[in-house]
DNA sequence: TAAGGTACTATCAAAAATGTAAGTAATGAG
DNA sequence: CTCATTACTTACATTTTTGATAGTACCTTA
């Protein structure tokens, strides 16, 4: 997570496959290594950026920080700040971001009945 | 697409997370830029090296090389080799490959609802 | 004899993602 | 005044993924 070239091959390559089918779009939007994870987590409502922390697995503050922020661009979650000392800031789902739940549902299932076939 | 450093942070990372989480598990194996694009196109039947090539747009030899490898190493495609000159090979999805249709078609409605939505 | 087709492999280079370690602002508690 | 708390930011290093380019083996056909 750092900028893009967007004029390197791999940009061009991504774009478009991306623009071509929706399936690959989601997964430009979704893949990677945590954004599934926060909004696993998400779906069962907000959580401030210390209690996403606490619950992700040995992730760094920079890595939770470039996450949320992209998927605060990407709209699916919502980032809410309240005028406080210390801070607090709180994530949650937007309504798009909810519609997730059938992707990870079926990503669950078919992990799970491959995770068996070993 | 290479080694991977199993010492790494990165790759405790990736392990704890997809250990526990069937969908994160799942990410992993068909996340990134190529799984499902080349899952797409086999779901419709097999194909040979050369009509991949041809059908995914800018991949290199080497990459489609390297992502059958793995889709074969996952047990999501099957690679049959008809001892010919030249070369034939045909690639197909094994049946839990096949098996990754519903969470195709999520997705697919999910990009498609997401990009609705700019 | 030379050229062509197919499915690769090998090397090197670049780009992208992730990690490490340190620092910051603001304020209330002691 | 000093320290703790929270949600970050910054600079730099490493790891991982992807690309560019050039080969290779084998037989068949011209």
């Amino acid at each position: 997570m750092s900028k893009i070239k967007e004029t390197s091959t791999n940009f061009a390559n991504k774009k478009a496959l991306s623009d071509e089918c929706p399936e690959l779009y989601a997964s430009n939007i979704i893949g990677g290594q945590w954004p599934l994870a926060i909004c696993g987590y998400l779906l069962n409502g907000k959580l401030r950026f210390g209690e996403l922390k606490k619950k992700l697995p040995n992730i760094t503050e920079r890595m939770l920080t470039l996450q949320l922020r992209r998927l605060e661009k990407d709209r699916i979650v919502k980032r809410t700040v309240y005028a406080q000392v210390p801070p607090r800031v709180e994530y949650e789902l937007t309504p798009i971001g909810q519609k997730l739940k059938p992707v990870i549902e079926e990503l669950e299932k078919w992990g799970t009945l491959h995770k068996q076939s070993l």
